[in-house]
DNA sequence: ATTTCAATGAAACTGAGTTTCATTATCAGG
DNA sequence: CCTGATAATGAAACTCAGTTTCATTGAAAT
């Protein structure tokens, strides 16, 4: 009976305040280059929005994000929230992840290792995992299709442990 | 140096049309059932429809297969082809594939195996590729979660190989 | 022939996602 | 400080794949 590993829980998202804010400084720094890089600036809305996403919960939909940010600052709107995650995945600092309810969630990428999702279409949760090995084998079938790979999603639907009864 | 099979192409379809008239029966006799159990018949349309999906190509959208329907027969409602394309789906005849412009693509699954996609985000081409070893590692990162799996869509975008110049 | 209910096609609707546009903030140079 | 130029914003409108509605037709059962 081998001790399996292997198989690795993410829950994310730094606990202690501290390290939150240097996790938050580094991640709006790199935000901020980018944005400059494009001769854009990093305006407190855009902050809000990645502070958001940062700190409350892990995979939230637009108006998760947009409701969370709305209680911080009641005058920013949905366009902008929704501008600012397209920035944030088109620097690589975020990414959209499916769900059970057709829409979009997202997800921090930043400072986490890559990792897919099984996703409960009962109570709509969404767990992270992350195999080495598939990982290894995915790679072995691109090679051998000869197939330039830019992203992928894998997502494993059905029912998580507490939902199934 | 072990001669790598693993990964296998599906290049698909029954070529003879003494074969595909044989695939058609028995697909078209499982369709029946499953719509009979439920008090419906299997209608000239949703016949089209199914003739359709199993010869016109492999990945096709529902307006891909409205069109080559309508070729046949040009009274024919997208609202039919929509509804039998579920029918289908939902017996377990047809999936829904992912692709790169976002329309929904459906395919035959009866009599073909398990199997995944590469999706090139430049032709739209849509690769299909196998490795039970992926299979394998993905079954294992179930289990440790007691996750109770009903489907998964693991779908890779980037470049086919014609298209990476 | 009459009843019943499935099936259809046209058209209308839905809603997540996205864009437009008038207005407001930001910033660099003077 | 002003002053223009341009980035940024929020409200509202728009898109469009997917889906539903509804009036009509078809096909079986009595
Ligand atoms: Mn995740
Ligand atoms: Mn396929
Ligand atoms: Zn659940
Ligand atoms: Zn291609």
């Amino acid at each position: 009976m081998t001790k399996t590993a292997e198989v690795i829980l993410f829950p994310r998202h730094a606990k202690n305040p501290a390290q939150f804010r240097t996790w938050l400084a580094s991640i709006s720094s790199t935000f901020k280059k980018y944005l400059e890089g494009k001769g854009l600036n990093l305006t407190h809305q855009r902050e809000e929005v990645l502070k958001c996403l940062l700190s409350a919960g892990n995979h939230m939909s637009l108006d998760d994000v947009y409701a969370a940010a709305k209680k911080k600052d009641p005058t920013i709107g949905r366009a902008t929230v929704f501008r600012t995650l397209k920035l944030l995945e088109e620097c690589g600092l975020a990414a959209e992840v499916g769900s059970a309810d057709g829409r979009t969630r997202f997800e921090i990428k930043a400072d986490r290792p890559h990792h897919d999702h099984m996703i409960c279409i009962e109570c709509g949760r969404i767990a992270e995992f992350e195999s080495p090995m598939m990982e290894r084998f995915q790679n072995k079938a691109i090679r051998q299709h000869k197939f330039i790979a830019l992203w992928h999603r894998h997502e494993i639907f059905g029912r998580c442990e507490l939902c199934a009864k």
